[in-house]
RNA sequence: UCCCCUGUAGCUCAGCUGGCAGAGCAAGUGGCUGUUAACCACUGGGUCCCUGGUUCGAACCCGGGCGGGGGAGCCA
């Protein structure tokens, strides 16, 4: 008999056929003439209920040994169930107990347990209702991230995880490196990098844009996906070391077609996780976070707001008694002007553009009035920026000028420059944060839930 | 990196002014005519994070260290 998943079984007509299940034990209950298994597989969140009425002799036994976290198959009959709780069950002829899992050393209860806890636990937590869910919306999320990109035309770069450019500038890098750090330390010498792996000293990406960039300058729509790095010293639940990011660049585009796209991608996104992981959802609603089914529908109605960030300044100054930290032009926003500006005046997900561009990266444009770029990040409620992106600076001469005034190193942007000096284009780009769009989708509070085995300072576990 | 909180049974926590270590859940045993976070009864279960100090006496007070959480900064 070909063996089905849960979920499959669960499209099945319970007509008394027969059928086998194989999986891991959640909950065990018996009652004086029936002990009761429930089965699940990860294919879903429900589980199979299966039925063994009177058991004796040697199905007593392997039911015996069929404790929570024990995996088993089993064998019976689909029918449709007698009991409220469930459509159908397996009226089962046959349990055998594959892998046992010892009631007094196995971690994981038939209760709940604290996120904090089942972190100590990220082996098993993927057996949990909560984290099973995580894993099945993130699955989603990734495949959506593509079908919306591939349905436009994008072509998917693969841009280099190691780099030795040293000139994305974008945080503190994590070192590459197969030096051997213990006879360095004891020599007491200095560093001879023409004597490492890349005759240069080499890091892990902390973005893929600058070489996507490459491509985008060649086949026009492009995207990078894949993970990126940061070794900044950040102890938040919006921060990790090593996280996934999403970057589309495409060419000829402005900063109006940039945050088009963007808007477009995020409720592609939203949409997909209401349609194809409803259940899921509907237990991130009820146990996570109430009302998140709600706002998530209540983003695909209307368009996201759009404002400047000197604007926002405007409206941020009337408030100034309300924040810690007051506002005035120029400042970079603070986590509590963000959440403000799109909890209390948006409503919803919220463009802000045009920022100084002291505070922000060399690449983007610059606009006439000399002071702002034309930059635009995506703030949502709950956690501030999703999206940051700009349209990038394609002239040469003003592109050079910006590198040099921000003390960067000319000759290391060679091959970037080069991008403006043969056939530059206007073209724009931004980045989604994978984890982000997750924390945003399950309504999960802490970014360290929503991978399965989070990178944090000192955390490196599994 | 900074600020605040926190560390007690497998898990979640209580433990008052320093005076014999507690509860709920989980587990084990028994009961229960279909349970579904099952229910009822009973039972077992402790390096009170580590370390130094104060004290007749420390889970509790003080110093140092380590771990966890929340917030801030950096950002996606």
């Amino acid at each position: 008999m070909k063996l089905l998943s849960v979920k499959e079984i669960a499209g099945l007509e319970a007509d008394g056929r027969q059928v086998t299940v194989k999986g891991w034990v959640r909950t065990k209950r018996a009652v004086k003439s029936a002990v009761f298994l429930e089965v699940n597989d990860g294919s879903r969140l429900s589980n199979l209920q299966c039925v063994f009425e009177s058991p004796e002799g040697e199905m007593a036994e392997e039911l015996a040994k069929a404790g929570t976290g024990a995996s088993v198959a089993v064998e019976g009959i689909l029918i449709p169930s007698p009991a409220a709780g469930q459509r159908f069950e397996v009226r089962a002829s046959s349990c055998r107990v594959i892998g046992e899992a010892p009631a007094d050393s196995y971690p994981l209860q038939k209760k709940a347990h604290s996120m904090e806890f089942l972190r100590e636990i990220a082996h098993l937590r993927p057996r949990t209702n909560t984290f099973g869910a995580v894993a099945r919306v993130r699955n989603r999320m990734a495949f959506a991230i593509h079908e919306f990109l591939q349905a436009k035309g994008f072509n998917y770069i693969h841009t280099p995880l190691i780099t030795a450019s040293d000139a994305e500038g974008a945080g503190a890098m994590f070192q590459v490196t197969t030096l051997d750090l213990d006879r360095l330390a004891k020599s007491g010498g200095s560093v001879d990098y023409s004597k490492d792996f890349f005759g240069k000293p080499a890091y892990l990406t902390v973005s893929g844009q600058l070489n996507v960039e490459t491509y985008c300058q060649a086949l026009s729509r492009v995207y990078t996906f894949g993970p990126t790095f940061r070794a900044e010293n950040s102890n938040t639940s919006r921060h990790l070391s090593e996280f996934w990011m999403i970057e589309p660049e495409v060419a000829f585009a402005e900063l109006s077609d940039n945050m088009e796209l963007a808007e477009d991608f995020l409720k592609h996104l939203v949409r997909t996780a209401l349609c194809d992981c409803a259940e899921d959802l509907a237990f991130f609603d009820e146990r996570i976070q109430s009302g998140l089914i709600e706002s998530l529908k209540a983003v695909l109605d209307k368009p996201f707001a759009h404002m400047t960030y000197t604007e926002a300044m405007a409206i941020l100054e009337q408030s100034a008694s309300a924040f810690e930290v007051k506002p005035y032009w120029g400042l970079d926003l603070q986590s509590e002007h963000e959440k403000f500006l799109c909890e209390k005046i948006a409503g919803g997900p919220l463009f802000l553009t045009d920022y100084p561009k002291e505070i922000k990266s060399f690449y983007m444009k610059q606009n006439a009035d000399g002071k702002t770029v034309r930059a635009m990040d995506l703030l949502v409620p709950r956690f501030g920026e999703i999206i940051g992106g700009s349209e990038r600076e394609e002239r040469l001469d003003l592109l050079e000028k910006r590198i040099l005034e921000l003390g960067l190193n000319l000759d290391a942007y060679g091959w970037y420059l080069d991008l403006r000096r043969f056939g530059t284009t206007p073209h724009s780009g931004f980045g989604l944060g994978f984890e982000r769009l997750m924390l945003y989708v399950t309504g999960m509070a802490n970014i360290r839930d929503v991978i399965p085995f989070p990178r944090a300072p000192r955390l490196a576990d599994f």
